[in-house]
RNA sequence: GGAGAGGUGGCUGAGUGGUCGAAAGCGGCGGUCUUGAAAACCGUUGGCCCGCGAGGGCCCGGGGGUUCGAAUCCCUCCCUCUCCGCCA
């Protein structure tokens, strides 16, 4: 959420901000309940200012014995006007407020202004994508020949989306998100947090997955719980309502959480293999920091996240989303996206964002200076450290052999406990 | 699911209709003393909103109500704890 007072006294800019998205917003209406919503305010303090005084001088003339009907009778109408007023206000207050949660985030101006991922620059690429002797083939193929992938199973106990794993597909999903858990711990600075894979509204409000954006979630009937649809939510919103002591801050936490989308408006987009599940594994890394430094820690947190596709030896890119592409609460995104032979193109694997204040705002998540009055609210991040389903999409298809194997990259073996992956059958 | 107890500042905890945004202790910060530290002592120490400011308003789990006036009384929701039941 953007500050009121951002939207106030910044209105061109935020309009602009709202062009480049190509979003559709009634900023004008949100100015205009802003200015009621401020005038009631003033009345309503003056009067109670009265009241508060009056009240005073009531309790000294009734210790004093005295009579103070007068002064109740006339506070009995600044009562009555004092709840109207109150009235008007909860009926401005709230729309006020959903309006608000609605407004996306302003692009950091190091953003490129364009309109759809076609338009996002390409900042890096490491690796080469491998060359085959053969027709590489797509992971389901691959999978389903080496018995590890089974989507019709999957669609027999829960329908399209889904997918089974067994044997040593089971095991290299597990293996990956052990091997990502201990890299970002040990090496990168972490710490492991296990979370609750449900969590309440007020949480999903806090890091913008609502009001808007309720279809894309799993709701429980008859409940205020929804399935994460990733660990940013319920790790990001673990300090909520907190004030942070500066000194503990970057505060690092990495969490692996299985993911929940309700992938409405997805229709007939990947419909094949697991790129694009209902459920799926991610390990995700989330921080919070002091907003001087949130953008060195973007690139840190990038790195954290590459460090797994090196480690794995997958090629990849980044590239820097556009405003066109931006998410909702994102100011900037770094896109790392892995070769995919089976698709001869990049596919997205870690999405790694600075949310400023945005979500800090919403979650009310602040921070105290030592020797200095006041709070400041913290800026936050997250990324995929990695989307464990596409990164076994992506071993499947890189490391395919001409007889159907598939070799495990080295730094995973200890894991796996296994060099190779071939057909049992 | 049943019965009971309770939610007050960073923490513990007093406060049952007015002088209470709130005692006291702990913790934090600053100082005196000390080579330094500890102890002791002194001082200080919440957040949010409106306003250029002066200033004003709000916040004692959330929301609503009663009252001239609510941390205090009433309603409702949420959460925590204890016991019982159930359960991995």
């Amino acid at each position: 959420m953007l500050s009121i007072r951002t939207l106030r006294e910044q209105t061109d800019r935020v309009r602009k901000a709202l062009a480049d998205r190509g979003a559709e917003v009634d900023l004008d209406r949100i100015l205009r309940l802003d200015e009621r919503r401020r005038e009631l305010l003033r009345e309503l303090e003056a009067l109670r200012n009265r009241r508060n005084e009056a009240s005073k001088e009531v309790g000294r003339i009734k210790r004093q014995g005295g009579d103070a009907s007068a002064i109740m009778a006339e506070m009995r109408e600044v009562g009555t006007r004092i709840k109207a007023l109150e009235a008007e206000q909860r009926e401005v207050e709230p729309q006020l407020q959903d309006l608000l949660l609605r407004v996306p985030n302003v692009p950091h101006e190091s953003v490129p202004v364009g309109q759809t991922e076609d338009d996002n620059p390409v900042v890096r690429t490491w690796g080469e994508p491998p060359s085959f002797e053969f027709e590489p083939l797509p992971h389901w193929e691959l999978g389903e020949r080496l018995g590890i992938l089974d989507f019709e199973r999957a669609a027999k106990i829960a329908g399209a989306r889904f997918v089974v794993l067994k044997g040593l597909g089971s095991r290299l999903e597990r293996a990956l998100i052990q091997f990502m858990l201990d890299l970002h711990t040990e090496e990168h600075g972490y710490t492991e947090v296990w979370p609750p894979f449900m969590v309440n509204s007020t949480a999903m409000t806090g890091t913008g997955q609502l009001p808007k954006f309720e279809e894309d979630l799993f709701h429980l009937t008859g409940t205020d719980y929804y399935l994460v649809p990733t660990a940013e939510v319920p790790v990001t919103n673990l300090h909520a309502g907190e004030i942070l002591n500066e000194g503990s801050l970057p505060i690092s936490y990495t969490a692996y959480t299985p993911c929940f989308r309700a992938e409405a408006g997805a229709y007939g987009k990947d419909t094949r293999g697991m790129i694009r599940q209902h459920q799926f594994d991610k390990v995700e890394l989330v921080k919070f920091v002091h907003p001087d430094r949130s953008y060195d820690e973007l690139e840190a947190l990038t790195r954290n996240a590459e460090e797994v596709l090196r480690r794995l030896g997958l090629p990849y890119r980044v590239v820097t989303l556009c405003t066109g592409d931006l998410g909702f609460s994102a100011a900037k995104t770094y896109d790392i996206e892995v070769w995919l032979p089976g698709q001869g193109r990049y596919r997205e694997i870690s999405s790694c964002s600075n949310f400023e204040d945005f979500q800090a705002r919403r979650a009310n998540i602040r921070f105290r200076s030592k020797g200095e009055k006041g709070t400041r609210l913290v800026h936050t991040l997250n990324g995929s450290g990695l989307a464990v389903g596409r990164t076994v999409v992506a071993i499947l298809e890189n490391c395919q052999q001409s007889d159907g194997s598939v070799v495990v990259p080295e730094a995973l073996r200890p894991y796996v406990k296994a060099d190779r992956i071939e057909a049992t059958v």
